[in-house]
DNA sequence: CTATTTTAATAGACCTTGCCTATCTCCTCA
DNA sequence: TGAGGAGATAGGCAAGGTCTATTAAAATAG
């Protein structure tokens, strides 16, 4: 067995296809069938099976993916540590950021970083937290930008900052009367929401949460909107009422006329942003730095960590 | 890079010696240098610093050794899952056994995994805790035998029984009247101990914890054994008394003309023995069958769990 | 139902590379 | 200072991975 074969029954994996996993892997077809065929004879099972056009793997052949993308990925970590080692702050990150974070925190972060890591090309992954976490588990991404406890000892965590929740509300709404929302007279079905997965859904919904019952949501208007920007556009057309991170709203300033923005009663209405990491990732050192970098990057509306 | 080339660094690493690392690998010792080499210059570092007749791992070196070891064990666990599914209880099993429980469980366990078991023979390992758990981490060891939580959700559990302590005292001890030992009345400075490492030396200590302070202990004996063996000699010595498991006290039938054993009154006093595994090793189903036929094995003095 | 296309497997030549033996150089220790 | 041990170097050899060309089988189209 070699660290070859293993990379080309993961492109065999990933792409369906015999052909173009060679493409992928910089070697002609017969090559790639040819070791992959070596393998399994070696091992004495078939990891793919070949049914007509199709490439589907077979269930030792998962097994065999999962320990075969642990194997490949410590030793790539084995470069990147070399690499490391000669210059902490060299070699791309790449990072995972979620939606209700990346379009607003990373307009402060990107410039600071290219200045104070040049070496460090950062490569920006949005999506999910539940998305993110298996990719940082087997080293696809580097690190990511979080609000939730990632809760398992993999993963090392560095607190960033703590961010409050306001309410939006249209402006001729009797809220807007009042100077600060205590959160125990919105009912949750006045709230909009976003989409199952992200994790302000579920912020926003146990902020309410101990008020009324869950079935209380049952009679609300149940919008699952894929991003910020939709939820506050709804809001300004006074179709209900919206938790917003503090670093979303300066991207509203141009809806003033419609939204108003008041902060929330309480010190519970906020979340902690932390960059999450591979406890055993060979970059600590770019890590520390990195969250530095966005440390530093912050306006003064949130609350710096650590 | 190549599994091969880790291997050799593994095992120059382990040996501290290019030649004896050079037939461990069943090469020769130009051949092991000459790939060595080869690797570092790839790499751009030194992973060994050949000072004299020592060979030290540099701190690059490390970093890369923790993830070659994890490299090769993810390949060793594919012919570990290629196997095993072509036999799910094919394979030898390397069992670590905590001390406080080999002697004394082992011996009823053997016999019958012999026979369950035909093709998966056990090889024990007799240790720590503290000194199990590392191994199984990174896969020199398949499974181990604990008494305790081992507080990691790398590591997968199966309960298998629970295993009560009793009272060891010198036949002519007044407590040795009594039917039922309330622990509240022992002091601990009473108590003799295992050496530091030893699970059953916290938990003994726990239990009469909640009596004095843990200072209470200052005017103790400060025996550190390594052994029961030998803190049952002691006690028949009346140097003391000994927080016994179950189990262990049927080994002492021939000195129970001097020393008594006596129940603990409530169900504290108990340990609960598991069988913990890597969480993602291959062979779920042999460990499966594996505790199974550890409670098949269990004398009726404890109970069973699962 | 046949022709065409797509896709993986096979064949054979080539050449890279890892391995071995023999030897060298350097350091340690007597 | 000389002997012995340990890792590095040199050169030949064999194994094995890679390539191009071709075949075989299955799906798709006409």
């Amino acid at each position: 067995m070699n660290l070859r074969d293993l990379r080309y029954v993961i492109a065999v994996a990933e792409l369906g296809h015999f052909g173009r996993a060679a493409m992928a892997c910089n070697v002609s077809q017969p090559t790639l069938s040819g070791q992959i065929l070596k393998l399994e004879e070696e091992l004495g099972i078939t990891i793919f099976e070949r049914v007509g056009k199709q490439v589907r793997v077979t269930p030792v052949g998962e097994q065999i993916l999962v320990n075969a993308r642990r194997s490949v990925a410590a030793a790539n970590d084995i470069v990147t540590a070399a690499r490391a080692s000669r210059d902490p702050l060299a070699g791309a990150i790449r990072l995972g950021v979620i939606p209700t974070l990346a379009p607003y925190l990373m307009p402060f972060v990107l410039p600071r970083a290219a200045v104070d890591l040049p070496n460090a090309p950062l490569m920006l992954v949005e999506d999910l937290t539940g998305n993110l976490l298996p990719p940082l588990a087997d080293g696809r991404i580097d690190a990511a930008l979080i609000a939730t406890d990632p809760g398992t000892d993999r993963l090392a965590e560095i607190d960033l900052f703590e961010e409050s929740f306001w309410l939006a509300m249209p402006v001729d709404d009797p809220l807007a009367k009042l100077t600060e929302i205590d959160l125990t007279t919105i009912a949750p079905a006045q709230l909009l929401l976003l989409t199952d997965g992200h994790c302000l859904r579920d912020q926003a919904l146990d902020l309410c949460a101990h008020q009324g019952s869950e079935s209380s949501l049952a009679g609300s208007a149940d919008v699952r909107a894929a991003s910020l920007e939709t939820l506050v556009h709804l809001t300004a057309a006074k179709y209900g009422l919206t938790l917003a991170p503090r670093l979303a709203m300066a991207n509203w300033a141009g809806l003033k006329d419609q939204i108003a923005f008041r902060p929330i009663k309480g010190d519970k209405a906020c979340r902690k942003v932390r960059l999450v990491f591979r406890r055993d990732m060979p970059r600590r050192k770019a890590m520390e730095t990195f969250a530095d970098v966005v440390r530093a990057s912050l306006p003064d509306c949130v609350r710096r960590l650590g």
